[in-house]
RNA sequence: CGCGGGAUAGAGCAGUUGGUAGCUCGUCGGGCUCAUAACCCGGAGGUCGUUGGUUCAAGUCCUUCUCCCGCAACCA
């Protein structure tokens, strides 16, 4: 039974904030591929973790008035707590701020150093001093800084850099003799025709503009930055070190798979496979980037309004529920999506009507029937082998899936075994054969067979819901879950007594969750968003107040603006003359609408481009998220007048 | 022409190298009564976004156009 070991990964998790739903993702995912891979008989090692420095996590933190360390031991926290309350089975969580970390990481800076594939030089590109941030040519917009549209003037940064070039040609190599190493594979010709061909430009590595982060041995005005830093975890975790690596590293490493989302397949099958080749050490056997997974057709972002946390989701659902959301609505290569609909009717429609029922009424009729103890399984029918057939089916197509990634597939195998069973069980018509004395044989075989198949669903299900496999075992009172067990009928014990039934999961009523989740989120997104940006707001004076100049203006002009989805173009007679306004309210209002309208514009605001027009000034709406923003409308006021 | 993804039944999706269009939910009808208004069977419903082409054969390959969605830019 011993398959060998299998190393797996998730990404680490940034601590920047509480991550939602749709973070969550991947360590459900790849604990599902772990716990398959251990049941196969592997010897696996599950590692997940966090990502904890960066220029990020300082400014939070100062902005919060506490340490990053602080900061980020809170947010790790969260991490863990969400991995736990999923019942993810890592074996190590690693921390980029763990002493072996940070001083393995130095020593991996020294070594290519020292070797040459790391060289101190300069970073050139345009700097924006407000921002402080650098730009390339690209990124400039009419030749000034995207962000703030001010002047950019060019400057130089010291900082240490990978040779990536060096290594481009081996790289390139790898990955063309490896089909299976980047996956799906069309990501494989994404990152060779739009990075690795076109040449790779040496990577920085460090960074002076922060210090939150591991620092360079030998020149400690610089800390390492994220590359070599955060991907280094999967070897640190380990115990791998330059000057000679644990057994646990020689046993475990390469990974089998790293599972990480699709954002950063670039950095994982680029910069990581050089550094370590440029370490020395073997790549990592196939890095899988798993797609997103959306609140409806929208990514989920705070500002949106429509951010689903895990625990949120557990407290309504049942941590399983969740689970076995995730893991069979997310396709294998495209964005999944999430809502409470289409939640609460997988819950209804897979677990409760197939599965709880089938497992409840299975587990009734023996006890109805036979007093809860069945005693023989030997009067068989011609109908049993093709049942028996189809329900051992399910173990090959879920291996054949989870070799794919496709493990919504391995799910829907499972739940097929559920429904051929509930199909069984019309097929032999078990009551019918309880009116005839003589049928009992026929019928204690007939409710064998489906304890049987009960228990082989059940040990299936162990990678996806493993409290459920639990509960339903516990049901038929059996323990038997092997991987042996399942590959055959006959395991469980004939003259086992059941215990009673017990729904596995009750319905739930679609249109009353649905209200009460409404009702809850409207007064809890509200205040939210209030308290947060109410506490948030620094006590002003009058005097402050003073420097902003409000007038009423008058729209005499309005029109949409050449390439921008959110921009009106606006122009205002102030009662002095005209100017030109744009204003991000495109989504609310119509141009000809807003004509002939009167407004509060902010008259001496300094202007600014965008998206190619001149803006002088703003005009005032109420804004409560993506919701609804109403401009301030005060028709019939001479334009000109001053507002306070 | 900024980059990329997509358009298949009322909804959500699958369709691997071209070979009879499928699945889930919903809907309609039937069956059953062990069970959680459940379960089982059947029906209806699709010119596979549009144009042209390659082929014995196109949802699948090439081409024209339209529309949607990300990213980039944009809430002054």
């Amino acid at each position: 039974m011993d398959k060998g070991k299998y190393y797996i990964t998730t990404a680490i998790a940034y601590t920047s904030k509480k991550p939602h739903i749709g973070n969550s993702y991947e360590i459900v995912l790849t604990d599902a591929i772990a716990r398959f891979k251990r049941m196969q008989g592997y010897d696996v090692f599950f590692c997940t973790g966090t990502d904890e420095h960066g220029q990020k996590i300082e400014e939070l933190a100062k902005a919060a008035g506490i340490t990053p360390k602080e900061h980020v031991d809170k947010v790790a926290g969260e991490i863990k707590d969400i991995c736990d309350l999923l019942n993810t089975t890592y074996d190590h969580f690693i921390r980029t701020t763990d002493d072996y970390h940070e001083k393995t990481v130095q020593k991996i800076f020294k070594k290519l150093y020292d070797q040459g594939d790391i060289y101190k030089g300069s970073y050139e590109g345009h700097y924006c001093v407000p921002c402080e941030s650098f730009f390339t040519d690209a990124q400039l917009v009419d030749g000034k800084c995207p962000d703030c549209g001010r002047e950019v003037r060019l400057a130089k940064e010291e900082a240490y850099f990978l040779k990536l070039s060096k290594y481009q040609k081996q790289l390139e190599k790898h990955i063309e003799e490896h089909p299976n190493f980047i996956y799906p594979e069309s990501r494989k010709n994404e990152m060779l025709n739009n990075f690795i061909r076109p040449g790779l430009q040496d990577l920085c590595v460090s960074r002076t503009a922060f210090k939150w982060g591991v620092p360079v041995t030998f020149d400690d005005r610089h800390v390492i930055y994220v590359w070599i830093d955060a991907l280094s975890n999967y070897i640190t975790a380990l115990g791998y070190d330059p000057d000679g690596s644990s057994e646990m590293y020689k046993k475990y490493w390469p990974a089998n798979v790293h599972i990480i989302g699709k954002d950063i397949i670039r950095f994982h099958t680029i910069y990581w496979p050089i550094m370590l080749m440029a370490l020395g050490e073997p790549l990592p056997e196939q890095v899988y980037g798993h797609p997103w997974l959306l609140f409806g057709t929208d990514k989920m972002s705070k500002s949106k309004g429509n951010v689903i946390y895990a625990d949120e989701l557990t407290k309504r659902f049942g941590v399983d529920a969740v689970r076995y959301y995730l893991l069979s609505e997310m396709p294998h290569a495209t964005d999944g999506s999430i809502s409470y609909e289409t939640m609460i009717e997988r819950f209804n429609s897979d677990l409760a009507n197939t599965l709880g029922n089938l497992v409840n009424r299975t587990v009734a009729m023996v006890n109805k029937y036979f007093d809860g103890v069945l005693p023989c399984n030997t009067c068989e029918d011609e109908i049993d082998a093709s049942f028996k057939a189809d329900i051992l089916s399910a173990l090959p197509a879920m291996e054949k899936a989870f070799d794919d990634f496709r493990i919504a597939d391995a799910v829907e195998a499972v739940i097929n075994s559920a429904k051929r069973s509930n199909k069984y069980i019309d097929e032999t018509a078990p009551w019918a054969l309880a009116k005839d004395e003589e049928k009992k044989d026929r019928l204690s075989t007939v409710l064998y067979n489906l304890l049987e198949a009960i228990r082989i669903i059940a040990a299936e299900l162990v990678p996806f819901m493993p409290e459920t496999a639990e509960a339903i075992l516990s049901q038929i009172n059996c323990e038997e879950k092997s991987y042996d067990s399942i590959l055959s009928f006959g395991a469980y014990k004939v003259g086992t007594k059941v215990n009673a039934a017990t729904p596995l999961f009750n319905r739930i009523d679609a249109k009353a969750m649905l209200e009460e989740i409404e009702a809850e989120r409207k007064a809890q997104a509200f205040d939210e968003a209030k308290k947060a940006e109410i506490e948030g707001v620094a006590k002003i004076g009058i005097e402050d107040f003073a420097k902003v100049d409000l007038r009423v203006a008058k729209i005499v002009e309005c029109e949409p603006v050449k390439k921008a989805k959110k921009l009106l173009k606006l122009t205002l007679n102030d009662g002095a003359g005209m100017r030109t306004v744009a204003s991000g309210i495109a989504k609310w209002y119509k141009p000809e609408e807003l004509i002939g309208k009167s407004v509060i514009l902010v008259s001496n605001l300094k202007p600014a481009v965008l998206c190619g027009v001149e803006s002088q000034g703003m005009i005032l709406a109420a804004d409560c998220g993506e919701e609804d923003v109403r401009v301030i409308f005060v028709d019939g006021m001479p334009e000109g007048s001053k507002v306070r």
